[in-house]
DNA sequence: GATGAATGAGAATTCATTCAT
DNA sequence: TATGAATGAATTCTCATTCAT
């Protein structure tokens, strides 16, 4: 193959994995706001701007790319926390930078929430091994920061589990119900007195010291 | 109207409500499995055991159905709360038979914990006002509860929101990775000590335990 | 149920009955003209006057109502054959008998044909087990025609499933040569001499006297 | 142009040639296997190792491919009956000749029979006039041998267009049935003593027996 | 010439909903 | 009231064909 040849190759296969991108980025929008029975490929399509055509031909029928966002989504929130987790920190250190990274994600992948939800709620049926892995990979790192900081005497002896599930619960119910909480905000007027934390980074403030107070000796 | 015939209508009555009680019991079932896309009017009627137009006849249409059930499902939970939290409970005694009453409620109806979190990833669209009035009284009790024990100098002051999600979503969650957790363990053998709390009860104790550590002064 | 009641359900039974006959042949029309892959289930729907989904509701997809075809084609002409052939007819008068019906059969249900020829083409992949074994029964019937030809003496001794063979591929492919041969008739003008036998019947009367002088002693 | 060129034309041409070649060998199997409507032209691409639309390209849409197979085909059957049938022969041995020939070219080319029964089945639309001229071409040949037959007195007169009917029907049925077979043997054991001739030689030979006797005089 | 990319026009199948009795 | 029958309107998926380089 001549160089120019290569270089054509080259071009043509970055142009695919932008499309393909394109494609499954349209894809998690749609079925976190719709649900994998709700969402039309039809509407993928049409916000990929590519041929409907071209998503069979490229990644495959409605499953194949349901469950191909499910491994992205899950995928790059292990990879984050695994990577910004840094050996060095204390155990409340790292607990925060924890809570502040499930937060973050949420934030700039705001299809995550919803689409673990319903994955929550259809019984997991789409986590296939290889996410089933990411998923206690993530379960691995805080259970070793508590174990850490039970043996430090920092924390008290909880199960970790229970302090993961406590977290992502919270942050993502308190993630999905900002559409309705200014509703609930007037309903409450007056019985409610500090303000609804107004930012993301303001829920992760609240939660870690929620937990830490939780679970500090 | 002679008696023998108001006795056959108060009959046909009965057994009116008894069939429609079945067909909502049936679809909230389906709805809670399959959400509201997935959800077959064919399955609700073939469970419930009615033909599939008397479900028309009697209810109406799919979305009706589906405003029906979410409307018992949080009116039951709603009336539950506060039928069971005793004025002249301390707040820590309210704070628990809140969380304890949420949990019980998981586990009478399963259906409850799918259905919330699909509504939760759905944007809450069929929330109709009276349903979010319930909902708003559920926070009206905690947030009241909160504040009577930061009064009574027993808890500090919080957002009493942000408790409430933490609980329904600490709560939520661990029902239903139910399933998946088992497989969690034996990829984390060895790393988690604490065995997973084995009923439901056990799980709404170590919750008490630590929001009640998370709050109290 | 009344006697009112009885006679409703016969009715409506009868017209569910007489429908799903109109599509069946219907369908067996169209999969004889076009074949398993050619055919349009619109098309059949067409054909037979009803919904297209209706055919979904009464016989199921593509795939089973090929098959209902097919088994009602076999079953068909197995019926048939067994009822005409006497038992106390000679062997030669059997013979007869066998191919007469074959011939008639083919005029009857024009489809017949071409399906076999299909299913031949096919490698015989939609035929079940029950069809299997109503075309034995019909290689049963053969065979025993010739081997009491045989004991008495009438016969020859010659492969029955040969004679089989011979006898429906001659008539299968007379059947289906009909639209074309005039064709030839008028390029081979001057070279054949006896006219081309102009009904069935006459064809079946010559195959017979072929067969005969092929097999008798 | 140079040596040099021409003969690189030369070999180009031989190449697209032998690429054309290899496309048609695939679609014949092909069609074969699935029928027109049935035949991928992927499929086709993909077992000639060649880019799809490089059919497109060379030979053009499905149909023209298809009706250059059916050409092939029926011109390849014709053009070696012609050759093999000497003039020197007596009838009895054009006809046997003619008989083995027929077999000889089902067993050379297994898509023969497949296609011409399909082809049958659908009225034989894909019949061009060239291709209707070889088939009548055939069908002059076993005429003349019929009649000359006859006026030797080694034949009776019978419709040659019949006795080829009957040549071919059974020689396709017999090769179609091939894979089946053995489910009746089993299915008719005892019945049938004679075994079933093993290999094709053997059932051109048995045919022949059996078309000689029938119009022997 | 050769090839990967792209697509329009179907085709099968499903399902909420209505009809008729 | 109750129910089996019927259907229109999607929706997923496929595939022959063309495009662009």
């Amino acid at each position: 193959m001549t160089a120019l040849e290569k270089m054509k190759t080259a071009i043509l296969k970055e142009k695919r994995e932008e499309s393909v991108r394109r494609m499954l980025d349209a894809a998690m929008e749609v079925f976190a706001e719709a649900g994998y029975e709700g969402a039309r490929v039809d509407e993928i399509a049409r916000r990929a701007g590519v041929n409907k055509a071209m998503i069979y031909y490229r990644i495959g029928d409605k499953k194949t790319i349901y469950e191909a966002v499910v491994h992205d989504v899950f995928g790059d929130i292990t990879k984050r926390l695994s990577e910004n987790i840094r050996k060095d920190f204390s155990p409340e250190e790292k607990l925060k930078t924890y809570i502040d990274n499930l937060a973050a994600t949420m934030d700039r992948l705001p299809s995550f929430p919803r689409i673990m939800m319903r994955e929550a709620a259809s019984g997991w049926v789409h986590l296939n091994g290889s996410t089933l892995k990411d998923i206690s990979g993530i379960l691995g790192i805080i259970s070793d920061i508590i174990d850490e900081g039970a043996k430090k005497g920092a924390f008290t002896r909880v199960n970790p589990v229970l302090v993961h599930l406590m977290t992502i619960g919270t942050l993502l119910l308190y993630n999905l119900t900002m559409p309705v909480r200014k509703n609930f905000q007037s309903l409450l007027s007056g019985k409610i007195k500090q303000q609804d934390a107004s930012s993301f980074n303001d829920v992760a403030y609240e939660v870690n010291g929620m937990i830490l107070r939780a679970i500090k000796t």
